[in-house]
DNA sequence: GTAAGATACATGCACGTGCAACCTTTGCAT
DNA sequence: ATGCAAAGGTTGCACGTGCATGTATCTTAC
């Protein structure tokens, strides 16, 4: 059967579409699972974990709200909120109340939580270099 | 303390590295996330579901076996298993012998299956062409 | 032909995640 | 002041995933 022209931009938009996504995929998949690996035989951290950990250390003084770590992590409220109560228990963040608003849960590093992290960041950026790049 | 030209171009690479990253969280989150409601919400699949169907639906005459399967949507090897059984056990795809290699198992589309593909595929396309487009 | 190792798939298990339910606190309306 | 909805955080539960193991089959070397 015959394809109009526009049938066939479609198509191709739609190809173009799908190997978008697959490359996502692919990218994500790739990385993510060669930082797991990494992450948890070097420094016995999770790929979540670093992250968080990464923006806890980001800005030292500023505490931070469950809330807004969990959104910056792409992580439901209540994964974030067992993440958390793993680190606090590896003794590398504090849960600290905040007193303006008392349903408020404030987490930060501690001094081995920032010493972790530090140790797991060239790790972590050297494979980011290194799978990033192609 | 001061910063040296090559200490400060370190530094560019390494942020415009972490950039990369979080905006392949990002986009990967994003996406995921919202494919996995609307294909569960209408058309009761999930987004590694879809993809395997999409794989299965792509080359109609050939078999598919499990482990090049698990590949191409980057699951271990034991997850496919477990995901193609539910396929099955939901009717849409068939297990079956492949008689060259005992110890291979194919995977393929049953008519429910296909139908149940072809009436996610514009759900997901749509979705794609919103998310990915920015 | 037989034994040893490799490959394909299935399964037991531990674990992280999201959803829903719950509790406390806050803000707002009356 | 009081009641009521909304928001922040935690917890019970179900579920999908990866790792390690088990079983069957294929391959290779002797």
């Amino acid at each position: 059967m015959a394809t109009t022209r526009e049938e066939a931009a479609s198509l191709r938009d739609d190809d173009q579409l799908v190997a978008q996504w697959r490359d996502l995929l692919d990218r994500h998949a790739r990385t993510t699972c060669a930082l797991e690996k990494v992450l948890q035989d070097r420094h016995q951290l999770g790929v979540s974990e670093f992250e968080v950990l990464e923006r806890l250390a980001a800005c030292d003084k500023e505490q931070h709200r469950m809330q807004g770590l969990a959104d910056t992590v792409h992580l439901s409220q209540s994964a974030l909120s067992r993440l958390i109560g793993r680190l606090e228990a590896d003794g590398l963040v504090m849960r600290s109340m905040c007193s303006d608003d008392r349903r408020g849960i404030f987490a930060c590093l501690t001094p081995a939580g920032r010493e972790r992290y530090e140790a797991a960041l060239p790790t972590q950026r050297q494979l980011l270099a290194e799978l990033l790049s192609d």
